[in-house]
DNA sequence: GTTAGCACTCTCAAGTCGGGAGTGCTAACT
DNA sequence: AGTTAGCACTCCCGACTTGAGAGTGCTAAC
């Protein structure tokens, strides 16, 4: 496989800019025109005759217009990759939201798919920060009524799972606060494999609790991510290539479905680099549903202490040139968050 | 306005049925033949030309078939409203399902969702039980590295809020733990009106968070309602009056914007009788993009502690046979989970 | 290596047309 | 009086045709 000219790589870049934009196939006339090149349209036909060549366009129909090729968008993004910045005054913009809202993992995660599905026109997806091994930080009980206690735990991560237990008997408030506070001073900061038995002299209540927090600990460990915020469902729904409703059905269905998301992203957390971003074009993701659709997804958070990914959805031709950017820049935002609300020595993921 | 014989009310009916099946004109002679009905489609025809003329069915153009106008799908549905009990073994299911998820809001409101979507194939919505008037329970306190702390607030509906403070300077966890238990036992029960300032001997810092609790509190009673959960957001899709995506889009669009539902469900909340299962039909919900929609919505809850709403929106042909049992069996359920959880006294919102 | 010219291909929108489904009316029947 | 068979009429819808337009690839000249 040989190289491309210099020449080569503009007209593709041109092309698939084209392309992005109009959603149409480009013909040879209309993009000398459009971009004032000085070469005629029988040179460029040339030219997109070696391009298709080699892969990277290719041609709905006979005498149509050149498509890009996943090969070529491929290119196109690697290209994109360096670059890209986003424009100061959006990432004010969108910073300020942050420091507006109530300082709160949800209401951060909600702005930020909102944030990102805004500006790249697609579907977001972001999952709240989740540490791999569960530390404990804090329980607490709160008697409700009768045997019914909510129980609320804290991660160090500060993850936050809540949940109904049903005692044998009724506790009162009093024994409960007791309780919670023996435990708290005993697990502090601890992960599972550290928590043994407890002290024999503990009743039997202790012992209760304690097995359910070992129980819930164990559940969030198996978890491959947090809670999964998405939004912006609808914007695909006005992309052309999803006119043929069918089509967007299974994607979006694929995408609503928690368990599916989660795979997906879970395949890519593995195979992401630290603080890295990734691009996944059509096929490369190995969903079949979204063979005709992109995702960029980084991850963000504090190393070793609690991290999430956020990416977004989108057709083939989605906007990278926007999208891509504005990835990266919510990553490090919530990155900033995230190590600020809970951070301390670990190393919080940075833009490489 | 004369009333309708037997035969029209019937015949009405079938008509309907047939339609909201097929979503196609349902014609005279196809009629009779499929219910094996004992009349020639000429006295159908005739029939039909006098519902049509009393304005329960229209023909999309001479000589189709006919289509229910919303008047008929009000005497439809008014017809269905009385019987209509979900069956036995799909209640079982339901409420299986319900028992196995781990006792916690967050997850029976995910799932109440995801069986309203799957039962009904439309779109569905649930609010987390939210209380009127904000009671305060218990507060929690957790340092998480220097000045950041961890704010957790449980209401006595079982309401949770949290949200990350800085303080003016760091305070050791110890501190926290005793400023979150003098509070507790101050406001333990009390509503804003019923919390006054603190005695003089406290510190700054129980002053730092009381106002904190007080601006959180307030925040909660503003709010109409608890979080919104939904799903099914792409069933929508496959109905084929939403082929033509734009008329799809619009709907969801309004749909996905939380605060947008968040009014139509407000509206519904006051116009809804304590308990009782509502049924908006077309321009009844008063939302021009929901014009072709129809809702089914239900409060559930305990009246004066916590209640909510949840509901499904579909195409006016939806399957009401299926979704206003489906509605009015959750949101019992429901009622029932919330009332073990946190009931007491009060008076649980129950099927009238 | 580049470009003008040209024949060729293929799509897309508009127009045409006939079959079919369904109606409303009338007149006969029960 | 209510019901039904028969029939003319209307209108939609899919299939087919057609022509314009856009774009290509090739060839030959620059």
């Amino acid at each position: 496989m040989t190289e491309l000219t210099e020449r080569q790589k503009t007209l593709l870049v041109l092309i698939i800019r084209e392309y992005i934009e109009t959603a149409q196939p480009v013909g040879s006339k209309p993009l000398v025109e459009r971009y004032r090149l000085d070469l005629s349209s029988a040179t460029v036909r040339n030219e997109m005759a070696v391009l298709t060549e080699m892969g990277y366009l290719r041609q709905p129909h006979t005498s149509a217009g050149r498509v890009p090729t996943e090969e070529g968008y491929r290119f196109f993004v690697s290209q994109m990759m360096q670059q890209a910045e986003l424009p100061e005054s959006i990432q004010h913009t969108i910073a300020h939201q942050f420091y507006q809202v109530r300082p709160d993992i949800d209401q951060w995660m909600t702005l930020a798919a909102s944030v990102l599905a805004h500006q790249s026109q697609g579907v977001s997806v972001v999952t709240a920060p989740h540490a791999e091994t569960a530390r404990f930080k804090h329980i607490e009980l709160i008697s409700t009524q009768g045997r019914q206690v909510l129980m609320v735990m804290v991660m160090a991560g500060g993850e936050v799972s809540q949940q109904i237990l049903t005692l044998a008997e009724p506790v009162s408030q009093e024994r409960l606060s007791q309780c919670a506070s023996r435990l708290n001073g005993l697990l502090s900061g601890l992960a599972i494999e550290a928590i043994s038995v407890l002290p024999a002299r503990s009743d039997a209540l202790d012992q209760d609790i304690l097995t359910l927090i070992l129980q819930d600990m164990r559940r969030m460990e198996q978890r491959v991510s947090g809670n999964i915020y998405t939004d912006g469902l609808t914007n695909v729904l006005s992309e052309p290539e999803f006119s043929d409703s069918d089509e967007a059905r299974r994607a979006l269905r694929m995408f609503e479905e928690r368990s599916t998301l989660q795979d997906l992203l879970a395949r890519s957390v593995t195979n992401s680099a630290v603080g890295g971003l990734q691009v996944l074009i059509g096929s490369e993701g190995g969903w079949e549903e979204l063979r005709q659709c992109s995702m960029v997804l980084a991850r963000y958070g504090v190393q070793g202490l609690a991290t999430g990914m956020l990416g977004v959805l989108g057709p083939m031709r989605m906007s990278y040139a926007r999208t891509i950017p504005t990835v990266r820049f919510v990553a490090g935002l919530l990155s900033d968050l995230v190590n600020d609300a809970m951070g301390g020595e670990q190393d919080e993921i940075r833009n490489p």
